[in-house]
DNA sequence: TGCGTTCTATGACGGCTGTCATGATACTGG
DNA sequence: CCAGTATCATGACAGCCGTCATAGAACGCA
């Protein structure tokens, strides 16, 4: 996965990013992050002088950005563009990844907000600018497959929160039905919301 | 808040549920919990011989059990009771308590799962309890309300995750805006289910 | 009164945390 | 070749963590 092409900064950006959302910001430490990526212990200080937040930071920074392209990926690929199969498409990815894994990962930014959003003002921030940046191409999709402007954003929030709360139920379970079940009944209601 | 008629032991439960919901499970030590539940430090080992595990699991039941019952009295208190105006009255009360304590604060359960899922099982299996928990009564007030019964256990999920996700974001952006834009969308839906 | 159980108090232990000081090495440009 | 910067290596620091051993206090009961 991680190519030889990747500088040691980026690996352990990475690395920070996946450790994060399997175990929590607090109970990741860096030199979990450092052995995660392969790389020297002293890099740490030399590319992260902000220290662990500057490394949490970057992380949900990269996730953020990482994920909004995939996003936009997914509604270029759709072969019938409906708000309804959109989503499905996004609960059926994030379903396959939860059994491939053995449930071991939620999302990144989710983890960092529920355990810095009070004590790290820095990180809350980076955490509301990578769900903008999922927002901003979940709503442009839906206006153009034909949702009215001023549902679009609401319609985008809608779609982001209940993937979120069915990702976090899902893995208490240990069981995709929470996606499944959260796919089925919301799939047509969003259809419905194109005339 | 905390009554002088609760003992030190359920007084600690509390706090730690209190702790928990706002720092996360790895950020909380049982010295901070001792402390803000003004109770003896040698108790922790006569009341929780199984540690911190113990305390954790107790505070994730805790919640499970209080918010279930607090789902139920919601239920009897709608004037109108439609599925979209139980959802209203649920994404309400949490904005409400997001504003009050300014955004201090998310779900117990859900930083529990994100913190714990991987690394303590029989945490997992408390948090998936308690969704269970809420589930139920919910399914049961949406039956009671005309919806199918097929459907009335998905749309439970579905309003379940939806709120849990919406918090996270409301959180994360210290504005309920996720919170009421998910429940102005997803309300009439919700209403659209009961024929 | 005296015994036994329940609860509280205190201090210590090893282990892990993030951070930093210090120094060695690699590499690049003149 | 040499100088200077970028990168890496190592060890130490203070602080917090969960846990536990030990002992004292409070209380009910006979």
């Amino acid at each position: 996965m991680a190519k030889r092409e990747r500088g040691p900064r980026e690996r352990m950006v990475m690395s920070a990013a996946e450790l994060i959302r399997r175990d929590g910001v607090s109970a990741t430490g860096v030199r979990d992050v450092v052995e995660h990526a392969g790389a020297p212990r002293g890099s740490v200080q030399h590319y992260f002088p902000g220290g662990k937040v500057q490394l949490v930071n970057e992380a949900v920074a990269w996730v953020g950005s990482y994920t909004a392209r995939r996003i936009v990926r997914y509604v270029e690929a759709l072969e019938r563009p409906t708000p309804g199969a959109l989503f499905t498409e996004m609960t059926d990815k994030w379903a396959a990844e939860l059994t491939a894994t053995g449930f071991a990962g939620g999302c990144t930014i989710a983890a960092a907000t529920v355990d810095w959003a009070d004590s790290t003002e820095s990180t809350r921030t980076a955490a509301a600018a990578a769900f903008a940046a999922w927002t901003r191409p979940l709503a442009d999709a839906l206006t153009g497959m034909g949702v009215p402007e001023t549902r679009s954003e609401d319609l985008a929030t809608l779609m982001l929160s209940t993937l979120e709360g069915a990702l976090l139920i899902a893995r208490a379970e240990r069981d995709v039905r929470a996606l499944t079940s959260a796919a089925r009944e919301l799939a047509p209601m969003l259809d419905g919301a194109v005339p």
